[in-house]
DNA sequence: CTCATTATGAGGAAACTG
DNA sequence: CAGTTTCCTCATAATGAG
């Protein structure tokens, strides 16, 4: 066994080995890189990397279908009522459709002949007369219009369903179907029924954001429609609502009223549409060596674990999304953290989690609050005239040698100091990158060690990845002092340690604030997407753990079910951790700030889904 | 193809001004 | 109080080099 308390307490410490000039070659950090132990397979022996397919007709191509034909055939069927099972009979009982399958040199066309074959049987016992009268077979298709598989270019448009005359009708109908089907699967994956989510669509629209999807599929059941499992519990429960709430939170357009003060508290029974104010000063329930803030709080009923849970995301998100988050929560009250309180670096992330609040304490040595604690090197060249004394939020992406080069030119060619529009200028780019003063006229970005170092994790974390991917991977993690502050309450309450389930893992800036802490982690289970990620969490744990990980690859694939399995082999966990993806949500995205309903960040809604399975799965123990 | 580099504002809230 | 300015943000797509 080893001593938790004391072992590798080097990672405390950053220490500089040169002038910072040295870029030491790379040597590998971590050990048994590939070698897959026995604990990456879980417990039912599945492989890490498997992932259902997103969409009905993502899916199919998948299978081998060519999308073309994947999109006639739902269109032919009709869009309203897709089903398997009806499009794999459609497939089966068009000749031409295997002829050109066979034909196209596909790589695979025995099996998927024998695939077709099977499901053929199958649809000749059971299922003709269960979809004969919706018209969803191939003489539908041959009464529209001549359906010419041999010449079909995929642009057919000629159903006259589509009247949009520029002929991206194919592409308007994939995305819309594309869109339906992630909703229904998101919801299917949340452990609702397929038809209550179609019901739920048809009722709402298409563009309902999941959030009103999932109050009308529980207002649907409310009223009695049907009890689908443990979920009804929160039909009783007030802030749920027992009435449709078909409008979007996100859309609340009211005037809001600000206060200060993190003390204040406020119904979050959805009553209203006042979006979630943020506290100022960020200083969260209470800082360490700063008793005077501190606030006392009751958490909702049915908040109370186990297991205990503690979710993550970006403060500044879009209006509303707070809002939904809490409520789906259990309508617990955010707690918002800037870490510039903590470290030298900013960092304003919300913090919802049913963990006690008092007598926390901090992870120690304390980390350096301003940057010439953290790099006093740096002081050298700072000019006069840049007052920073913190780095604005750490991200994922790095300036570029260009700008250092224009910045170097903009200040050799005026005086010293610099006139107030050149010294704007500067100071602009430099906030914006969180640039810092290297020598003469001359600013660089971070070294990936030393965004390591202001995340509090031990140095070369990350090493032995390329150097854009550790700060993509950086960029997206926790402020482990931060972190482990708040799950500090948990070392006396757990000495023989803890299992934990770790959603969205990243790099494990949970797993490092635990170890920190000195908490055992007996048994971890961490869900993340990103392979180098887990390489990374894979490396760490074998130098500094010996309990049991067991790193899964999609989120979505794990079921309840597979939840359930764990809960028994672990004796249930104590704690979820994660933070659900921000990319939607965060202001640096110019492209896709979707909000919650984004492609990534609507993953929030399997994060609220796997802690509630884990709860009632524990209760049931 | 992969990997690294570079250019690219919007959106929201706080601070400021009159 | 309304209008304006300032400030900040767990990013993505296009491009280029190998």
């Amino acid at each position: 066994m080893v001593d938790w308390t004391s072992d590798n307490d080097d990672s405390d410490k950053f220490e500089w080995e040169s002038d910072g000039e040295a870029e030491p070659s790379s040597a590998p950090a971590f050990r048994n890189l590939d070698a897959a132990g026995p604990s990456t397979l879980d417990s039912n022996g599945w492989a890490n990397e498997e992932a259902p397919p997103t969409s009905l007709v993502e899916g199919y191509v998948l299978m081998g279908f060519p999308k073309e034909m994947v999109l006639k055939g739902i269109k032919e069927i009709g869009n309203t009522e897709i089903n398997q099972f009806h499009f794999i009979v459609f497939l089966c009982l068009c000749p031409p459709v295997l002829t050109r399958l066979l034909l196209s040199g596909h790589s695979d066309a025995n099996a998927l002949l024998e695939l077709l074959l099977t499901y053929k049987t199958l649809g000749d016992d059971a299922a003709v007369g269960n979809c004969s009268t919706s018209g969803c077979f191939p003489q539908s298709v041959e009464d529209d219009d001549d359906f010419d598989f041999e010449n079909w270019d995929g642009d057919d448009d000629a159903d006259g369903r589509e009247p949009n005359p520029d002929s991206s009708g194919d592409e308007d109908f994939l995305r819309e179907m594309s869109e339906k089907d992630n909703k229904i699967k998101s919801l299917v994956d949340m452990g609702f029924r397929e038809d209550e989510a179609n019901m739920a669509i048809t009722r709402c629209g298409m563009d309902a954001a999941l959030s009103v999807l999932v109050d009308s599929v529980y207002a649907s059941q409310a009223a009695g429609d049907c009890h689908y499992g443990n979920l009804s519990d929160y039909e009783v429960t007030g802030s749920w609502g027992g009435r449709k709430r078909a409008r979007l939170m996100e859309e609340s357009k009211k005037k809001r009223k600000r206060y200060g003060g993190a003390a204040q508290r406020r119904p979050l029974d959805g009553s209203h549409e006042e979006p979630m104010p943020l506290p100022n000063p960020m200083v969260g329930f209470n800082l360490p060596n700063d008793r005077l803030r501190s606030v006392t709080r009751r958490l909702p009923q049915q908040a109370i674990g186990p297991p205990f849970f503690y979710y993550e995301n970006v403060a500044l998100a879009p209006k509303g999304v707070w809002a939904t988050i809490s409520r789906f929560l259990y309508d617990i009250e955010p707690e918002f953290v800037d870490s510039k309180h903590l470290c030298a670096a900013a960092r304003k992330r919300g913090y919802i989690h049913n963990l006690p609040i008092e007598n926390r304490f901090p992870l120690l040595p304390l980390p350096p609050k301003t940057i010439f604690e953290a790099f006093p090197h740096y002081k050298k060249w700072w000019p006069s005239w840049d007052p920073r004394r913190q780095l604005n939020c750490l991200q994922t992406s790095m300036s570029s040698a260009k700008l250092t080069e224009r910045i170097q030119c903009a200040l050799a060619s005026s005086g010293n100091p610099p006139p107030k529009s050149v010294q704007k200028y500067v100071m602009d780019e430099c906030r914006k990158w969180n640039l810092v003063w290297v020598g003469k006229n001359k600013v660089a970005h971070l070294e990936p060690d030393e965004v390591e170092y202001l995340l509090g994790f031990p140095r070369d974390h990350t090493r032995g990845v390329g150097k854009t991917e550790r700060f993509k991977s950086l960029g997206n993690s926790f402020q482990v002092d931060t972190v482990a502050y708040h799950l500090s309450v948990l070392k006396d309450m757990y000495p023989n340690g803890v299992n934990v389930l770790s959603l969205f893992t990243g790099i494990g800036g949970g797993e490092v604030a635990l170890h920190r802490l000195g908490i055992h982690m007996r048994a971890v289970v961490s869900v993340e997407i990103g392979e180098v990620n887990r390489r990374i969490l894979r490396g760490w744990w074998d130098q500094t753990q010996t309990g049991t990980l067991i790193e899964i690859a999609d989120v979505k694939s794990l079921t309840d079910d597979r939840i359930a399995t764990f809960v028994r082999r672990f004796g249930g966990f104590d704690l979820v951790i994660g933070g659900s993806p921000c990319n939607n949500l965060a202001g640096s995205n110019r492209h896709h700030r979707d909000g919650l309903e984004g492609e990534q960040s609507a993953l929030f809604y399997h994060y609220f889904r796997i802690v509630d399975a884990v709860k009632s799965a524990m209760g049931r123990m």
